[in-house]
This record gives structure tokens, C-alpha cells and sequence, in this order.
RNA sequence: GGAGGGGUGGCAGAGUGGUCGAAUGCGGCGGUCUCGAAAACCGUUUACCCCUUUUUGGGGUACGAGGGUUCGAAUCCCUCCUCCUCCGCCA
């Protein structure tokens, strides 16, 4: 069950928030109707449940004194309640169904520091590392690059699994490899912990991340419990679903680099060229659970993780301040980080690092005990992109490429590429 | 896939219809003792929800999950999940 608490004590939170966001709602007149009638259920039931309580262990004892007759008179009695409680339980159920599927629709509340804007347009630039690149000859988009250099095959892509899915071969399959090698070994050289989590999930997991039930579309849907993971955020975060960790773990650094699946349902036409928008691609991600006070400093930091591994291979970025209209359901606060691409002859996101908050935290049962404090409290969980494989490698070949059509490997991957330090075009 | 056996509090492990949120041991926390520590001894030790409330307090639920039987379920029945052992199959 969602925190209807959280709800009930702060309705003008959510309205502000479901205003400054875009395509946002909730019935406030619902909920408190369905709260209202939840409590008074659940009130009057209790009151039937302690009552019976009470009998049967008066029966209890008439029993074991050989007192038939009373016992009997008791039961009668309890019979009576029986049926209310079972009525009553009833509806409770079905209220509670209601309440949680209206709870669960709220998106998360952005954060004080969180621009106000309508879309995308409206995010503020924070900072800028390098300059765009500069070429002295006409530059290749990297789709037409990777193939004239054979590294990557669109129409055997499409063959083997349909439209925008695409196949690497000889250096284009080693520079996934390494680049995947490299984020992961970088982000453990900072103190995250590695994992290798299962590409399928399930309900209560996407429910956890809050994924579903919202925005269950762009999921492929495998079996009736099971879907492709949209992003390792999913199976990092769900790894302590329902767990109490204790507060001197935190906080936790974890990563691990997965294919994420993802239907695109609603995005024909966009990105169509290339491998900046495909149904599988690989990501390295980043997920830190901190305590509350912390969790601003660690989102900072997190995008910092990010930012290195795009100085480290010399790409030119920027890092934006998503406005509270495109901020993402779950997130409370979050920074994109665009990596400038020649072909579009613009910035794109390679990474997207999030402060969820305990906006998560509540949805998937994830809290900490501090011995000091009375009671558990929920965590704050952030997750983060180090970085988007695919895109960092269209990246590398738009920036990186030469006047002949070869592309030099960047000089912090040459290592993971066998000592490969130029990519040319295959005899 | 077939056969069998399990899932109880932080851990180990009792309990097979009532006084059991649950013996006992270990661990944890507090205390006595000590210069300090160990040992010993004493006490304490879950989560969620509702009502009331300043704190306090009262009540409900939870023994893998859900449903059923019963006045009453950790205990009986059904379904599912999951773990273990053996057989088969397989990267």
C-alpha cells in the first residue's frame, strides 16, 4: 500500500506539482472520498474484529471448563458479527483497490531547486565542458560512417530482429565491449559495486520503480508477469524492494551495465536514422540508495560519475536542469547530460541522472532503521545513466572521425580495444 | 519436466486448533560488577494500519503469498510463489 498519509497531509504539494508538470492529474475530490470511507470501514471493522476477538477467548475458556451451554450462547453470538466483518472486509478491499490505483498515478514532487518551465525548451544549461567540434572537411553522420567503415550493418540488423534494431560487426561489436569494460571499471574505481542483474522483471519491480502501471506501452511485455527491462535502474533499485536497511550501509553505490528494451511506442518518426533511438541498446547505470539529507549531494555526484566518463574520451557535452514540465514521473529532481553530436549539429542526452527521492522508496518498501531515531524512515534513491553504450559510440564516431573516413579511437579506450588506436574501412 | 521434503522473529530453532506476536538458545541494546574489558547476573529486543493523543494510551493485522473451514488458524483444506534433495533434459 502507497503512503495515503503522505497524500491525506499534503494534497496542495501534489496539486502544485501535478500543475507545474505537464499532462499530470489527480482527482483530490476522489481521493478524499475513498480516504474517508476507507477509515470509517476499517474503524467499524476493527471495532467487530476486537469484539469477536474478545468472545472467542471467552469460548476459549468456557471450553476448557466443560461449560457447553455458554459456549455455545457465545458462538451465536459471534456468528452475528460474522457476516458484517466479512461484508465489511469486503469493501474495504475494494476501496483500498481504488485509493491505490489513484495514489499510484501521482507523479513525484519536483524539488524547490527544479526550474518551472513547459518542455524541453525551458531546460537552463548549467554547465559546458569543450566546444563543439570543428572539421575542416564535410563531416559523416556516424550512420553513414559506421557503415562505410563496416562496423555497423542496419539492413542485417533489421533482418534478424526488425526495424530499429541494428547489428555491429568486427571493431564496432569491440568498442561496445570496451566502452562497456571501461564505464564499468571507472565507476568501480568510485566506489560502486557491480552487479549483473536479469534483463526480464516483473510487475511488482516496475511497480517499484514506478514504471507501471503508467506507462506500460513502452515495455515489451514477454508473459503475463514478466517484461524486458527498460533500464538496469529497474533491478538495481528493486534489489532491496521491501527490505529495512540499516543506516550505516548508506549510502550504497551500485552499477551494472544491461541491454534495455524499450517499444518506443510513440516515437515513429524520431531519431529515425542511425543508433540513437533503437528497441535494444546497451547502458552502464548507476544507482545509489542515501539517506535523505544526503541525497542531493549524492545526485551531484552522480552526475559528476557521468560527466567523467565523457572527459575521459574528450566528448564535448553539456549538462541542462530538467524544468518541472519535463521532468520524468518518478524523479524529483533531475539533470541531463547532452553530448554533442555533429549530424544533428546539436546536443543529445547520453545520460540522465534522477534524485527520486523517496518517491521510489515508498512505492517499492524500502526504508532504513537509524538505532537513534524511533521507527524506520524511507530511503532516497537515485539512479543515473554512465552512460547510454550506443549512443556514446555514435558519439565517438561522429567527433572522432578523420578526413579519409577513418575514425581514431579515443585514447582512454585504445587499451580496452586490443591497442586498436584507428578504425578504417575494411578491405 | 517427474518424485519427495521444507518455508516461523536479526540468526538458529520449538510449537500441529484457543490463554501464541509466538518457548528456548545465539546475537543486538541498556544496566549491575570492573581501573577498563571479559565472564556472570538482571532487564530489553518486529513491522504496518486505525482511533485517541503533546507525550502517553487503546485497538486491528501479519508465522512465504492469496483464498477457504472454524466462535477461534502458525497449526486443518485449496491455489500460487519459493528453497532443498533425487531423477530426466539442457547452455
Amino acid at each position: 500500500m502507497l503512503d495515503i498519509k503522505f497524500v491525506r497531509e499534503n494534497p496542495d504539494v501534489i496539486d502544485a506539482a501535478c500543475a507545474s508538470r505537464q499532462n499530470a492529474h489527480w482527482d483530490r475530490e476522489k481521493f478524499f472520498e475513498l480516504d474517508a470511507e476507507r477509515r470509517s470501514v476499517i474503524a467499524e471493522v476493527e471495532s467487530l474484529q476486537a469484539e469477536r476477538n474478545a468472545i472467542s477467548k471467552q469460548i476459549g475458556l468456557f471450553m476448557r471448563e466443560g461449560k457447553k451451554d455458554e459456549a455455545e450462547a457465545a458462538k451465536q453470538q459471534v456468528s452475528a458479527n460474522k457476516e458484517r466483518i466479512a461484508e465489511l472486509d469486503q469493501r474495504r478491499g475494494s476501496v483500498e483497490e481504488k485509493l491505490t490505483a489513484l495514489v499510484a498515478a501521482i507523479p513525484n514532487i519536483p524539488d524547490e531547486s527544479v526550474p518551472y518551465g513547459v518542455d524541453d525548451s525551458d531546460n537552463p544549461e548549467v554547465r559546458r565542458w569543450g566546444a563543439p567540434t570543428e572539421f575542416d572537411f564535410e563531416p559523416k553522420a556516424h550512420w553513414d560512417l559506421g557503415v562505410d567503415l563496416g562496423i555497423i550493418d542496419f539492413d542485417r540488423g533489421v533482418k534478424l530482429a526488425g526495424t530499429r534494431f541494428y547489428l555491429l560487426g568486427g571493431l564496432g561489436a569491440r568498442m561496445e565491449r570496451a566502452l562497456i569494460n571501461f564505464m564499468i571499471d571507472q565507476h568501480n574505481k568510485a566506489g560502486f559495486k557491480e552487479f549483473w542483474p536479469p534483463v526480464i522483471t516483473n510487475h511488482d519491480s516496475l511497480f517499484g520503480t514506478g514504471q507501471l502501471p503508467k506507462f506500460e506501452d513502452d515495455l515489451y511485455h514477454v508473459q503475463p508477469d514478466l517484461y524486458l527491462i527498460p533500464t538496469a535502474e529497474v533491478q538495481l533499485t528493486n534489489i532491496h524492494r521491501g527490505e529495512i536497511l540499516d543506516v550505516d550501509q548508506l549510502p550504497l553505490l551500485y552499477t551494472a551495465f544491461t541491454p534495455c528494451f524499450r517499444e518506443e511506442a510513440g516515437s515513429a518518426g524520431r531519431d529515425t536514422r542511425g543508433i540513437i533511438r533503437v528497441h535494444e541498446f546497451d547502458k552502464v547505470e548507476m544507482v545509489k540508495f542515501s539517506k535523505p539529507e544526503d541525497s542531493m549531494n549524492q545526485l551531484e555526484s552522480m552526475v559528476a560519475e557521468a560527466e567523467k566518463i565523457l572527459q575521459l574520451l574528450k566528448l564535448p557535452y553539456h549538462v541542462v536542469t530538467l524544468c518541472t514540465g519535463d521532468l520524468g514521473f518518478s524523479a524529483a529532481k533531475c539533470y541531463d547530460i547532452e553530448v554533442w553530436l555533429p549530424s544533428y549539429n546539436n546536443y543529445k542526452e547520453i545520460s540522465s541522472c534522477s534524485n527520486c527521492k523517496d518517491f521510489q522508496a515508498r512505492r517499492a518498501g524500502i526504508r532504513f532503521k537509524d538505532p537513534a531515531v524511533k521507527g524506520t524512515q524511507l530511503v532516497h534513491t537515485l539512479n543515473g545513466s554512465g552512460l547510454a553504450v550506443g549512443r556514446t559510440m555514435a558519439a565517438i564516431l561522429e567527433n572522432y572521425q578523420n578526413a579519409d573516413g577513418s575514425v581514431t579511437v579515443p585514447e582512454a579506450l585504445v587499451p580496452y580495444m586490443g591497442g586498436v588506436e584507428v578504425i578504417r574501412p575494411e578491405d
